[in-house]
DNA sequence: GTCTATAGAGCGATAGAC
DNA sequence: GTCTATCGCTCTATAGAC
């Protein structure tokens, strides 16, 4: 405890708060992402984290230091780049693997949350904005955009415009889902709505894009893979 | 509602509130559009709207029943509801003139910004977020739906589940700039942009749930533009 | 380095003169 | 009904004891 274990080697300057400062980034990340950025007081952080007020400031430079801290390690925590690709030849069946997991990420409370927060000080904070847009829905989109080539080289799509066609993925895998969770009328998505609307979704998806017609003769009923 | 209603001209006395009324729900709009709630005090509401603030306590009960009433007031506003839906047998065309009027809609800076305060105070103000919700988003998607109703008994369009469907079309228009919007990462959609693209949302919604029947499409490519 | 105590400013809401 | 002046309260940020 009193060692520092945790202390950036070469690094004499403080060797004894890289825990509270840790403390204090989680504590103060659950409040902004409960509450808002106005909506959270510094005496607030200072308790939720178990340490005086001025603890805070010491590690930190004000209340929008904090903020844009918080909001920098929450966006760099997520995994919104990089996915593995699934192997296989039925581009709806990768295509519904990449898209729960993207949904799983963007329906995430903590993601939602921060969705919300960010929009609300975008105003305010507009590099915090571009930050949470880059690291966020760009970079799943980019994701997206990956995952739709390796599916052209693999012979199994032929999108006119990748990045239009994984914007497109993607919106129409929110439904009315996302809206709802923004506006706090829903707290998660029922997993079997879910997997529901995401295979319709990416049937649809499949029907605009894909490389061979549509071979199922019952339209629609998802339900069957 | 003491002598508000009585501010018809030609009634002696004391009615000189309502311009004031409408002053400081119109003043106190704007503000809590571009600062949000919890940004904007009651002296500056009071200051823009020229009046004292008291007289801002006499006209509304507090801040939170100025911020509900202003909410109200602009959502009922907008013509979320009814929509005239074009003659015509050609679906492209009449869902093009459609997406246009809800994406000019939806769009505006001032939708945009009630979206991004009200996410904002969805959890501390659960029943503004629903009325936000039941007067814009879903109200744009009912009418969406009773357009797509109208196509289908045109015989121009057969989607298997018309709510659905029009969520979906809405989504498909959004494209990435709703949520740009949202961040204030772009302040307006270029016409031009917009144009072009919900003529190609509307291209696939059509191919989506168009009456005419794909497998028939492999002798002339639908992709026409 | 961390705590308690406090300064200085701004907030929502109210009281009393006219 | 409207204005000026003010009350408590909470906020961010800081100063001094250990």
């Amino acid at each position: 405890m009193s060692g520092a274990a945790a202390a950036v080697a070469g690094r004499p300057g403080r060797p004894k708060s890289e825990e509270k400062h840790a403390a204090i980034l989680q504590a103060a990340s659950r409040l902004f992402l409960d509450q808002g950025l106005q909506g959270t007081s510094m005496d607030q952080v200072a308790r939720a984290a178990g340490v005086s007020k001025q603890t805070v400031y010491s590690h930190f430079d004000g209340k929008e230091d904090l903020f844009r801290r918080c909001i920098r390690c929450k966006v760099e925590s997520y995994g919104f780049d990089g996915v593995s690709v699934p192997a296989g030849d039925d581009a709806r069946a990768v295509l519904l693997a990449v898209a729960k997991r993207f949904m799983g990420l963007i329906f995430d409370p903590e993601v939602v949350a921060m969705h919300r927060v960010v929009m609300a000080e975008a105003a305010a904070h507009p590099r915090i904005a571009a930050l949470f847009f880059e690291n966020g829905p760009a970079a799943t989109q980019r994701t997206a955009a990956s995952v739709l080539t390796e599916l052209v080289r693999r012979g199994l799509l032929r999108p006119h415009d990748t990045d239009a066609a994984a914007w497109q993925l993607l919106n129409l895998c929110f439904g009315s889902f996302h809206v709802r969770l923004l506006l706090h009328l829903i707290d998660s998505v029922p997993p079997a709505e879910l997997d529901a609307h995401l295979k319709s979704a990416i049937a649809d998806f499949v029907r605009l894009h894909g490389e061979e017609p549509p071979a199922d003769a019952g339209s629609s009923d998802p339900r069957t893979s």
